[in-house]
DNA sequence: TACGCCATCCAAAGCGCTTTGAAAGGCGAG
DNA sequence: CTCGCCTTTCAAAGCGCTTTGGATGGCGTA
C-alpha cells in the first residue's frame, strides 16, 4: 500500500492524506482522523527511501568502527554504548546504522557516506590524542559528534567525555590515602585520549603526594582479559612489585584478578585494585557489594546523550556545538584494602 | 554532485553515465573510462534513497533486538556476531542496521521494517525453543535468517548454529571420561532455544553412561558473570557439591571461577570446568594454553556465513531456504582434570 | 547507391514521497 | 447580490536515480 493507492482509496488528493499523516495544520480534523483510520487499517507506512528523497534527509544516524579498534576497547562498550545511543535516536524517529572500514579507508568511508547521503550525522568513537577524522569531517562538512575528546583538536565539536582525569586522580588519591606508596596503572593504548587524561590523573595525584613517578609501573595495551593478566603477573615477578593496581578497563580487571589469584595473593587485602567500570549490562560489578572498587560511568548513558546532542545539531545545524563531561563515580568495593605493612 | 551534473559536464545523458558507472555494455570502454575518471574526481557517489528508490532495494540489512534479549546473551556475543555479519554484507554492497524493540512490539516493528521498505532483509537472533518471529517474517514476506534454530518450528528457512547438542554431549563425556560422575550444568534460559539442545547433548552423555540425572545439579539463568557467580557458590555450599561444572558461557565462566577460587578450591584440580566459548574477540580463552577447557565455535564466523546465506536467499527468492550446522571444537585447557578421588 | 544491422547514445517515464502554488467552496460584510 | 477572505483541498513539480523504448550514425554488403 502506498500513497497514491490510499488517496485513491480515501477519494483524496495525495498531498491531503500526506500533510493529515504527517500533522499540517491545513486539514481539517474530521479529514485527518478518516485519513489516519485507514492508514492505520491497511497498514500504510511511508516508504522511508521517498520520503528521504522528498525531504532530503536519511533520518538515520552512522557509526563507524574502524578496523583497528575493533579489539581495542571498541568491543566491550560497543553493545551498551551503541544500546545507549539508538535507544534515544529512536525516539527522535532515527535509525541507526553501522560501517566498519577498514584502516586507512577512513576518509573515503566518511566522504561516502556524505556523498551516498546515507547519513544524516555520524557517532565517533575513542578518539586518539591527535585524531584526524574530526578536522576531515568538519571539513566535508557531515554532522558528528564524539564519544571523549581529542586533546590535539582545539577547534570545538559535539563531544560527551567522562572527566577520565579527575576519575584517576581521585582513585589514585583514594589508595594514597589507604597508605599505598607503589602503585601500578594498567592503562589502555595511550595513543587513545582517554588513556593519556587517566594517566595524568593518576601522575598528577602521585606528583601531589610527592611519590615519584615510576615507569616500570606504568603499561599500556589493548584492554582485554588477556592483556590485563599478564601485565599484572609481569608486575607481581618483579624485585619490588607494586602493592596497588590501577586498571583501565573491566574486561582487563578480570584478568588482572586472576593473575593475583595465581600468584596466591588476596585481593583487597595482599593488594589493591581499583578499575574504570562502564557499568555494562552484562558483565556488572557485582550485584550488592561491588567486587571492585571502581570509577563508574554508564557508557550506556553517554550514547544516549551523545544521540541528543548529535540529532539537535542536525536540527539546527547554526547552533554551537555542545559538549557534556560526565563525572565518574568512586563505588568501593572488596578490591581495595590498606597498603599491608 | 549529482547525475545529472556530472552529466552534463561530460556531455552526456544521465542514461549513458549512468549504464557506464554500472557496468552495462551498451557504453563504449571509452566512454565508460572518461565517465568513470570524471566521477572519481568529482567524488561523486549515487544517492542511495534516490537508487534505493529506482530499484526497489535497499541494500540494507537489518538486525532487530527485542529489549528483553539485551540482557540475556545478545550483548557478549553481538558485537563479535554483527561484525562477522557486516563485514560479510559489506562485501556484497549491503549496510547493516540496527532497531531495538520493546517487548510486544516486535510484529509491528518487522510489518513496520517491511512496510517502510528500510531494510531488504533481517537477521533475527537468539531464538526461542517457540519463536514466533519466524511465522511472522514468513507471513509478511520479509526474507530473513536466523543465528539460531527454533525446535518448535517445523518449517524450513534460512539459518546457521553451533551443533549445541554434540558440542555439550562431548564436552559431558570428556568429563565422564576423566572419572567425574556429579557434573553440574550452568545454562542459560531453558526458554532459549539453544540452551535446550546443550541440555539435551549433557543429559544423553550422562544417560549413555548410566549416570542418573540429577536436578539439583542443572541451573539456568540469564549468562552473566553475577550469575555464573552465585548459581557456582550455591553448588559448592551443598550437601554434595559437583566435581564437574559444564557451563554455557565464557561471560558465566568468569563467576563461575571466582565462585571457585572464593571458595578456596582450585579449577582443574579441585574441581573442573567446561564452558563454551563464542571465541570472542575481546574475551579470548587465553592466549595460547586456554585458560578453559572449551567447546569453541567462533560466533563471528557464524554471522559472516548467516550474511552471506541471506544475501543470496535476497538475490535469488524463489530457491529454497539454505542452512549450515557448524561443529564446535573442544578445545583443552588447564580447567579440566581426574575427578577428585 | 541503397539497405540493414550494430554499436552507441538519448529522452522520458517512473520509483513514492513532500511541497509549492492555485483552485474551490463557504461565509460574513458591504 | 457581490466581493473578499478563510479554510480545505488539489494538481503538478521535483528529489536523484534506473530503465524502457527509441533515435542516430557508421559500416559492411548487395
Amino acid at each position: 500500500m502506498n500513497l497514491k493507492q490510499l488517496a485513491e482509496e480515501l477519494g483524496l488528493s495525495q498531498t491531503t492524506v500526506s500533510r493529515a499523516l504527517n500533522g499540517y495544520p491545513e486539514v481539517s480534523e474530521g479529514t485527518r482522523r478518516r485519513v489516519q483510520e485507514a492508514a492505520e487499517q491497511h497498514n500504510y507506512r511511508p516508504n522511508t527511501r521517498a520520503k528521504g528523497l522528498a525531504t532530503g534527509r536519511s533520518m538515520m544516524i552512522g557509526h563507524v568502527i574502524p578496523a583497528s579498534t575493533q579489539h581495542e576497547m571498541v568491543n566491550p562498550v560497543f553493545g551498551d554504548f551503541v544500546a545507549g545511543a539508538s535507544i534515544a535516536c529512536a525516539n527522535r524517529g532515527y535509525d541507526t546504522m553501522f560501517t566498519r572500514v577498514d584502516d586507512g579507508d577512513e576518509e573515503a568511508a566518511y566522504r561516502s557516506l556524505m556523498g551516498k547521503g546515507s547519513v544524516d550525522g555520524v557517532i565517533l568513537q575513542v578518539p586518539k590524542i591527535h585524531d584526524s577524522r574530526i578536522a576531515l569531517l568538519k571539513r566535508i562538512g557531515l554532522p558528528f559528534a564524539v564519544h571523549g575528546r581529542s586533546s590535539d583538536v582545539t577547534d570545538s565539536y559535539n563531544w560527551v567525555d567522562v572527566n577520565n582525569t579527575s576519575a584517576f586522580r581521585r582513585a589514585t588519591e583514594f589508595l594514597i590515602d589507604l597508605g599505598h606508596r607503589r602503585i601500578a596503572l594498567i592503562n589502555g593504548l595511550e595513543i587513545m585520549d582517554f588513556a593519556k587524561r587517566r594517566r595524568d590523573g593518576y601522575t598528577s595525584a602521585l606528583e601531589a603526594a610527592g611519590i615519584a613517578v615510576d615507569p616500570s609501573l606504568m603499561s599500556s595495551e589493548e584492554m582485554t582479559e588477556v592483556s590485563g593478566h599478564h601485565q599484572t603477573r609481569d608486575l607481581l615477578e618483579s624485585a619490588t612489585p607494586p602493592t596497588a593496581i590501577l586498571v583501565a578497563s573491566m574486561i582487563s580487571a578480570l584478568g588482572v584478578r586472576r593473575a593475583i589469584e595465581e600468584a596466591g595473593l588476596k585481593m583487597g587485602k595482599d593488594i589493591s585494585v581499583i578499575t574504570h567500570d562502564d557499568d555494562l549490562s552484562y558483565l556488572k560489578n557485582g550485584q550488592d557489594v561491588p567486587i571492585f572498587t571502581a570509577t563508574r560511568s554508564s557508557v550506556r548513558n553517554a550514547g544516549s546523550i551523545l544521540a541528543e546532542i548529535l540529532i539537535d545539531s542536525i536540527a539546527t545545524p547554526l547552533s554551537p556545538p555542545r559538549h557534556k563531561l560526565l563525572e565518574a563515580e568512586l563505588v568501593v568495593g572488596r578490591s581495595t584494602g590498606p597498603a599491608p605493612a
